[in-house]
RNA sequence: GCGCCCGUAGCUCAAUUGGAUAGAGCAACGGACUUCGGAUCCGUAGGUUGUAGGUUCGACUCCUGUCGGGCGCACCA
């Protein structure tokens, strides 16, 4: 819609201009003050440029009116527009809001370590990531999705000690002395009785079974995740090992060395990370010859850009914000276009519950379980919750609220918004074959504020892929759900004399909320 | 100490990325069911956008300072 909108003012204007939409609809259904910045160079006032501007539209047939306001220029929309627009709609669901994007895009998120069950914090990055995903997509982008599985490193066999040890108390009841750091929490004793069963009990006699635990560890946990994952409808497309891509090191490394920006010192070989901004240099291999984390990563980004996509989406936690330059640093070291990979951060979530803060941990025991919570307030309930808010806010609710089920959930609203729709077609007896040639004219100010309303779905889409912001998602259905409510409390539809251009109007609306709810991974409900 | 993020109604968050009178939901108060589901709707009240300057036709948005809160500052991952 917004397309055809701009092309006929540019035929008009002849220059580039700003669309935006008013505040206020009765203003008018789109608006510019491209008025504003002529001023200076034609050295007239706004109010008499955009008087003259407006004349150019009288013979639209896109436009019922185009009118200055204080400066400003207001479009409104023709009815046979709006109404061809929708009919199209009714008739092409699955197409409505697709656009032609192109480019490929590799989006990798959540990349949890395997070392235990996804907490409340993997979830926003997780349920983030996933809805991009589907919603780039809709709009023609080709994206992959990958999980980079970090199963390398101390972590790693801190895994395997942490059920050895679990299993030597739970199992054999021998008294060992835990470490300083080890994986807390139940699963991990959980993990010690499967190990039993599995591997036999013998394997906790020897601390030479470690790395066997660890390695079995780790494919419990990714099977683990992949479940948790599932609970809220994500599935990813690939898993990278961070292990399988060390033979590969050497041919990374030399393409730093060609840079010119590696050194040795101490020992250690470094990357001269400050040359772009990053606030020290960083080791890659260490003194005894093992490479650091970075070089995992070095070897990570070096392996996707050779897989050629036009551009690269990283979801992190906000933890990690530090690591953004030294990444970046050493992408272009290796001779690519950094600018190509884009970092979101995803803040931090404090959960809280009876007024109570949680402080959650990865490595101590005492965090929360992104299953429970799952099972708490629901998988739509939760993805809903963490698309709300820009993904930089940090987010605070309380689990208690989720718990009752009330009104206050917005998922129950927009939900009941489609369901009602539902009830009124039944009502009628009429099906979408039976209005969808009704001609939507005439129309009263409520039905067709809400006729414009559901068409912004394609554009709304389109602005929250490209500003990676959902929220201004989830906020077009919360307050079309409302349009919607308030239009069903003004308005009767069934037995009155605009009944069919009405069940059209509602069927429109019921079209925008399961797009654009299926697009962030929540299935419409028909009835409540 | 340095760096990044965030300060908007009592609470949780929006604000078309520099535009028109800063908006929603909870919570509070007052209204609307002999009618398609009242799980809804309407109204009232609530604000010097942390704070002090600057940039310009115009600032919640950009710049500088300052005060709060979070996160990070490893050869861990």
């Amino acid at each position: 819609m917004k397309k055809r909108v701009i092309k006929a003012i540019k035929d008009e204007l002849q220059c580039e201009f700003v669309l935006e939409k008013p505040k206020d609809l009765s203003f008018g259904h789109y608006a510019t003050p491209i008025a504003f910045s002529l001023a200076k160079k034609l050295r007239k006032s706004p109010m008499i440029i955009a008087d003259e501007l407006c004349k150019k539209f009288e013979n639209s047939t896109i436009f019922k009116e185009v009118t200055s306001v204080k400066g400003y220029i207001n479009f409104k929309l023709s009815e046979d527009f709006l109404d061809e627009y929708a009919s199209w709609a009714l008739l092409n669901e699955s197409d409505f809001g697709k656009s032609n994007k192109t480019g490929s895009i590799l989006l990798e998120y959540v990349s949890a370590n395997p070392t235990g069950p996804l907490h409340i914090g993997h979830a926003r990055g997780a349920v983030l990531g996933d809805s991009l995903y589907r919603v780039g997509r809709h709009l023609g982008y080709k994206i992959t999705s990958e999980y980079y599985v970090n199963d390398a490193g101390s972590q790693m066999s801190m895994l395997g000690l942490s059920i050895y040890l679990a299993g030597r108390e739970n199992v054999l009841h021998v008294e060992v002395e835990w470490p300083e750091e080890f994986y807390r929490g139940e699963y991990i004793v959980d993990l010690a009785y499967e190990a039993k069963e599995e591997l036999g009990v013998e394997v906790f006699n020897d601390e030479s079974n470690i790395e066997k635990l660890s390695l079995w560890g780790k494919d419990k946990m990714i099977e683990l995740i992949k479940s948790n994952l599932a609970d809220v409808g994500i599935e990813f497309e690939q898993f990278v090992s961070e292990k399988s891509l060390y033979p590969k090191w050497d041919e990374s490394f030399k393409k730093l060395l060609e840079s010119g920006k590696v050194y040795e010192e101490g020992g250690k070989t470094w990357i001269r990370s400050t040359d772009l901004d990053d606030e020290k240099d960083r080791v890659v291999i260490r003194e005894d010859g093992r490479p650091t984390y970075l070089a995992g990563d070095i070897i990570y980004h070096d392996n996707k850009y050779q897989r050629g996509y036009d551009h690269y989406i990283n979801i992190w936690g906000a933890d990690h914000h530090g690591y953004i330059s030294r990444v970046k640093a050493a992408i272009n070291f290796l001779g690519y276009d950094e600018k190509k990979l884009e970092v979101i951060l995803a803040q931090m979530v404090a959960l809280l519950k009876g007024g109570e803060p949680y402080k959650m941990s990865k490595r101590a025991g005492n965090f929360i379980l992104m299953s429970d919570v799952v099972k708490d307030v629901g998988s739509d309930a939760l993805r809903f919750v963490f698309l709300s808010k820009k993904s930089d806010t940090h987010l605070e609710f309380d689990v208690d609220m989720f718990k009752q089920e009330d009104s206050s959930n917005p998922i129950f609203y927009i939900n009941y918004a489609h369901a009602r729709i539902n009830q009124v077609f039944n009502k009628s007896g009429k099906t979408l074959e039976d209005i969808q040639d009704v001609k939507l004219e005439n129309l009263n100010e409520d039905a067709a504020n809400l006729l414009y309303s559901a068409l912004l779905l394609p554009e709304v889409l389109e602005d929250a892929f490209e500003s990676r912001q959902l929220q201004k998602l989830t906020e077009y259905l919360k307050s079309l759900s409302s349009s919607l409510h308030k239009f069903y409390n003004e308005n009767r539809v069934v037995g009155t004399k605009d009944e069919d251009k009405f069940l059209k109007l509602l069927a429109m609306v019921g079209v925008s909320l399961r797009v654009g709810l299926s697009l962030i991974g929540i299935k419409a409900k028909d009835k409540m």
